[in-house]
Formats: structure tokens, C-alpha cells, sequence
RNA sequence: GCAGAGAUGGCGGAGUGGUCGAACGCGCACGACUCGAAAUCGUGUUACGGGCAACUGUACGGGGGUUCGAAUCCCUCUCUCUGCGCCA
């Protein structure tokens, strides 16, 4: 959610932005919202008006029955109880003009950063920086599922019959690698001066309903029955949510977190070939970072974010590449964006391993995230932002096909090392 | 899960239908004193919204109700504490 009052003050910059990002059926919006503000606040201001008198009609009756003067005090009551009515009424109008407000700025877009390259949709993202060269094979790298099934890492078809389609049992040597990936990112991100949070892994829909939308919520979450509770979708809901409606202090800023948790969803209307496997799937787990920062330095934060993510793939040996997300493929909360993806030695192609945004004030406006600043002695929304840090069982995918050797077994990285019992590869079975 | 008690500003804590946006204390800010500081004294200090402003509205865990008027009474939800029960 942005500024309204940008929305008052300079509505073509807002139009502009909303141009940007090629919503243009978002345009009538503006000058609707324009609209609505203004009779939300005549409402308003006549609902004032009428309240004020009504606080100094109670205190005469209260007056007047002190002093005995019991039958003025009825007249007086009497008035009252017409003025309550058009109140009551009032309050009718300007709640409703305020929901319709809510919509509407709901549905307009954050500005984005200048910087943001212009386009479409996500055929017209921009590659980034690219790190590590990929090798070249002399083999054919398998799909993924074969190179798990040859170190008898997995069994899906048991999943299928527990679970249904979309779950997984990792086996074995697999498994442990999936939690030495996660145990190494989290150290990673300990010595780089975050803190690791275990937060909880079900929140309550008026949590969900503050950091999603009702589209996404019903595409992506699960309900508990008969409770008022949610699987996450990702640990950003509840880290975020633990500050939902808070004022920080100056000096307990900024907040750099790292999460683990595993994350549930419904992946709804998802399919096609490359989303088989364990690319796509309603469960998995993932280390998360979180960032809460004065506005200033949320620019700072941003780049520091994804190259960390850059950082501890390229340590692990995995090519990854930026991919710069373009104006028109920005979810609307964003003011900048960008998606880590990894090196697919099979299809020749990077893939989307994690992903970093800026929010800027957006979400915080939207969940009343706000810190003292020292120097206006105010309240304001601080900035928000969140990236993927590592999330298995997808990055084994890029694991596995950069780390397979000509003779089947997988190479393990020095890093991973201690995680792993100071294996350095793994061995297929038979 | 059952029973009882409770939820008030940045914090502690008064307040049980009108004079309460809230005593008092702590904290914080500014000023005085001082060569400087501590101590002391004085002043200020809830948030959000509307209005150019004067000013004004709302909020005492959330929601609803009673009343001319609710921090205060009623209903409901959430959370906390104490005891019991259950459990890794």
C-alpha cells in the first residue's frame, strides 16, 4: 500500500508508475480513490461535528443531574437521541467509504525504483550479474529424479500413497545432505550477523489476510479444520507478522533475521514437464533472511541480500545468475526485485533458486511496521525486505546435476563437509 | 481441557457510569544549578485521523451490546497468570 496522500498530492507520478508496470486498467483507480477520500472525509468531518456536540449535550445532562434538575436533563436527552441517529448513519457512510478506499489502494501498485528495468512480463527480465562459469559436461546430466533414484535418496511412490502427488521422502544419504544444505546456510547467515529464528509454523488468518492477498491466500494456503490457524506458505509470514502493528525503537534497527521453517502449499493450477520431480511441490523447507531497516538504508540492504545468496551458492560451487525482475512482472507490494537462479547442466538453461525484494514502505504500511525516528520524534513505516537465503529440496536439483561425476556419484562440496560427516562424495547403491 | 484472577501510555501502576486521554512513580527531552558531571529542582512527554488554522474526532487487549454518556455494566473472542488435568 503507498501514501495516500502522494495519491492527493501528485496523482500523475502515481499514473505514471502504474503506466510502468502496464496496468493500465488501473488508471480509472486514481481518480476514484481521489473521490472516495473526499467524501470518506466529508462523512468524516460532519460525523465530528456531530459527535463533538453530543460529547457536550452528555456533559450538561451530567450537569444537570448533579444539580437536580431532572426534567431539563430529559429535554436535552431527547436531542441527543435524534442526533445519535444521523451519527449511526454517518458512521454507516464513512465506514463503507473507508472499505472502498481500502480496496482501492489495496490494488495500487508500490512505486518502483527508478532502476527497474522496463517490460512486460517476465520474458523481459534482465540478467544480472553472472557468477561462476558453468562446467562442461562430457555426459549427459539426467533429470533429477533418476540422479535420486540412483543413490536411492527417494521414494515417491510411498509419498503418493501417504500424501498424494506434490510430497516426497528423502532417503538416506539425500536426506542428510538436504539438512546439511539448510545447517550450513543457517551458519552461513549466523556469521554474516543475522539471527536465527524458529518461528511458528501455523498463523492466524488475520495474519495471512495482512501479508497476502485473498487470491494468493486461497492458491497458495492451508487451513487447519475447525481452527482459526494456517500452514505458512513461507517463515517471511510469521517473521513479519511478529511485528505486525509495533513501534521499534531507532536503535533496534535494522533487524536482520534468518529463518528456518518448512513451508506449505497448495501450488494450485501449477503443471508442465519441468515442474515434475521436486521442483514444484506443497512441502518443503527453507532459510530465509529478513531485514528491517530505516528507510535510508534499505537500498544498502537489498544489494547486500541477494549477493549473500550469491555468496553461499558460489561457496557450495553452484553457477548462479541475477535475474533482474522487469516493472510488469513486480508483485505490487515490490519496489525492486530480483531472482537468484542456478545453473541447470541438464537443460542448459538457469532456474529460479531464490528470490530478494525491497518492499520498501508498502508492507509496512500495510501491517502498521513502525519505528520512532529520533530526529522528526515520529512514528514511521520502516522498510521491509526478505530473500530466499536456501530452500531444499529444490536447490538439490542444481546440486546434484553441477555435482554429478561421469561415473554417477556426487561430488561434495569442502563446505559441506563437516555437515556430512566429511564425506566427499556420494556413491550410487548396486 | 477444567476452575479462578487479570489485560490501562515506552515501562510500572491507580481508576468500578459524567469533572478521565487517564493520578502517581520510572524512563525520556529541554532548562536551571555546576568549571564539568552526578544529585537536586523546574517544565514538557500516548497514539492515530480530519482541518490552512482556531480547533476537533477516535482509541484503556479485539469485536459486539446496554446508556444521553462506558476504562468502568453485559456478551463474545484472544492472550497472560495461578491451581488441577494431560503430554514429547
Amino acid at each position: 500500500m503507498i501514501d495516500i496522500n502522494l495519491i492527493r498530492e501528485n496523482p500523475q507520478f502515481v499514473k505514471e508508475n502504474i503506466k510502468k508496470k502496464f496496468q493500465d486498467k488501473k488508471l480509472d483507480l486514481v481518480d476514484k480513490i481521489i473521490a472516495l477520500d473526499k467524501t470518506k472525509r466529508e462523512y468524516q468531518q460532519e460525523g465530528d461535528k456531530l459527535r463533538a456536540q453530543r460529547n457536550e449535550l452528555a456533559k450538561k445532562i451530567g450537569s444537570l443531574m448533579r444539580e437536580g434538575k431532572k426534567e431539563e436533563a430529559e429535554a436535552i436527552k431527547k436531542q441527543s437521541v435524534e442526533n445519535n441517529e444521523r451519527v449511526a448513519e454517518l458512521e454507516k457512510l464513512t465506514a463503507a467509504a473507508e472499505a472502498e478506499l481500502k480496496t482501492a489502494m489495496m490494488a495500487i501498485p508500490n512505486i518502483i525504483a527508478e532502476d527497474v528495468p522496463i517490460g512486460k512480463d517476465d520474458s523481459q527480465n534482465v540478467e544480472g550479474k553472472v557468477f561462476l562459469e558453468p562446467k562442461q559436461k562430457s555426459f549427459d546430466i539426467p533429470y533429477h529424479l533418476d540422479i535420486l533414484e540412483s543413490l536411492n535418496g527417494i521414494d515417491l511412490d510411498s509419498a503418493r500413497r501417504t500424501s498424494g502427488n506434490g510430497f516426497y521422502y528423502l532417503v538416506g544419504d539425500i536426506a542428510r545432505l538436504h539438512s546439511a544444505v539448510l545447517s550450513y546456510a543457517r551458519d552461513f547467515m549466523i556469521d554474516k550477523g543475522f539471527t536465527y529464528c524458529i518461528p511458528p509454523y501455523m498463523i492466524r488468518s488475520d495474519v495471512v489476510s495482512g501479508v497476502m492477498s485473498f487470491e494468493e491466500m486461497e492458491g497458495m494456503m492451508y487451513k487447519i479444520e475447525g481452527e482459526d490457524l494456517y500452514l505458512i506458505g513461507t517463515s517471511e509470514h510469521s517473521m513479519i507478522g511478529r511485528f505486525m502493528g509495533t513501534v521499534l525503537s531507532e536503535n533496534s534497527l535494522p533487524q536482520t533475521l534468518t529463518s528456518y521453517s518448512p513451508c506449505f502449499r497448495k501450488e494450485k493450477g501449477a503443471h508442465g514437464l519441468e515442474e515434475r520431480g521436486i521442483y514444484r511441490i506443497h512441502q518443503f523447507e527453507k532459510q530465509e533472511m529478513i531485514v528491517i531497516c530505516k528507510p535510508e538504508e534499505s537500498e544498502y540492504w537489498y544489494e547486500k541480500l541477494w549477493n549473500y545468496t550469491v555468496e553461499l551458492f558460489t561457496s557450495m560451487e553452484i553457477p548462479v545468475r541475477q535475474l533482474i525482475c522487469c516493472s510488469g512482472d513486480l508483485a505490487d507490494l515490490k519496489y525492486k526485485s530480483c531472482d537468484i537462479e542456478a545453473w541447470s547442466p541438464r537443460q542448459k538453461k538457469y532456474f529460479e533458486v531464490g528470490s530478494c525484494s525491497n518492499l520498501t514502505d508498502a508492507q509496512a504500511r500495510r501491517l502498521g511496521i513502525r519505528y520512532k525516528n529520533s530526529k522528526t520524534g515520529k512514528n514511521e513505516f520502516a522498510h521491509t525486505l526478505n530473500n530466499t537465503v536456501v530452500a531444499p529440496p529444490r536447490m538439490l536439483i542444481a546440486f546434484l546435476e553441477n555435482h554429478l561425476q561421469e561415473d554417477g556419484s556426487v561430488y561434495v562440496p569442502p563446505v559441506l563437509r563437516p555437515y556430512m560427516g566429511g564425506r566427499e562424495k556420494l556413491v550410487p547403491k548396486k
